[in-house]
DNA sequence: TGCACGATCTCG
DNA sequence: GAGATCGTGCAT
């Protein structure tokens, strides 16, 4: 952290505003990740999807207050976390207030694109279920000054969920990113 | 207790 | 374009 100039750690206010305001403003945010053997990932965050409430019927949270579910029910800053395709964990960050479900997917990092890819890189799987990125010791996300600009589109892979909801421009991409990917 | 189904990726 | 692979939620 002492290294990354012109940053510093985001905290709980940041994450306890809804999730439309907090998933485009992750946008340019480093994620960081102190690894067990002391080596240390900063990675830009370039794309985020927003999953907001019991009713949006792409959340899981549509299905109710459930264990896998319980995180989002808290207050922001909070990690969650859950397997997909009996293969890959999803990173989310829980937003908003406690008693409103709802969260952030972690969809891509500067020169790593994609869910999955993430989370295999950096080495983050169920333990990190509940994880406060405020307090953790072992993953946080730092702010970055610079103002950035911002693409939304529909959210990827929720055909189940319903035309209403799959049309949602809850999908952010950095723009600068876009020639990257 | 069993079953169908993913907020995906890699390989052919 | 299909297969890998398993926790979760919901139906028995």
């Amino acid at each position: 952290m002492k290294n990354l100039p012109n940053s510093e750690r985001l905290e709980s206010d940041f994450f306890s505003k809804d999730v439309l305001e907090v998933a485009p403003a992750l946008l340019g945010k480093t994620l960081i990740r102190l690894f067990p053997d002391g080596r240390t990932a900063k990675f830009i965050i370039t794309e985020t999807e927003a999953y907001r409430g019991e009713e949006d019927l792409a959340c899981h949270a549509s299905k109710g207050r459930t264990n896998r579910t319980e995180i989002m029910y808290h207050n922001g800053g909070y990690i969650y976390i859950y397997l997909i395709y009996g293969m890959y964990w999803m990173l989310n960050i829980v937003t908003g207030k406690e008693g409103y479900p709802q969260a952030v997917l972690i969809r891509g990092l500067e020169n790593l694109y994609g869910p999955g890819k993430i989370t295999k890189f950096l080495g983050i799987d169920k333990s990190f279920y509940g994880e406060n990125l405020v307090t953790s010791k072992r993953i946080y996300i730092c702010n970055n000054s610079n103002p950035v600009t911002y693409n939304s589109g529909c959210r990827i892979g929720i055909d189940y969920a319903g035309d209403i909801w799959k049309n949602k421009p809850w999908r952010f991409t950095l723009e600068e990113n876009k020639k990257k990917i």
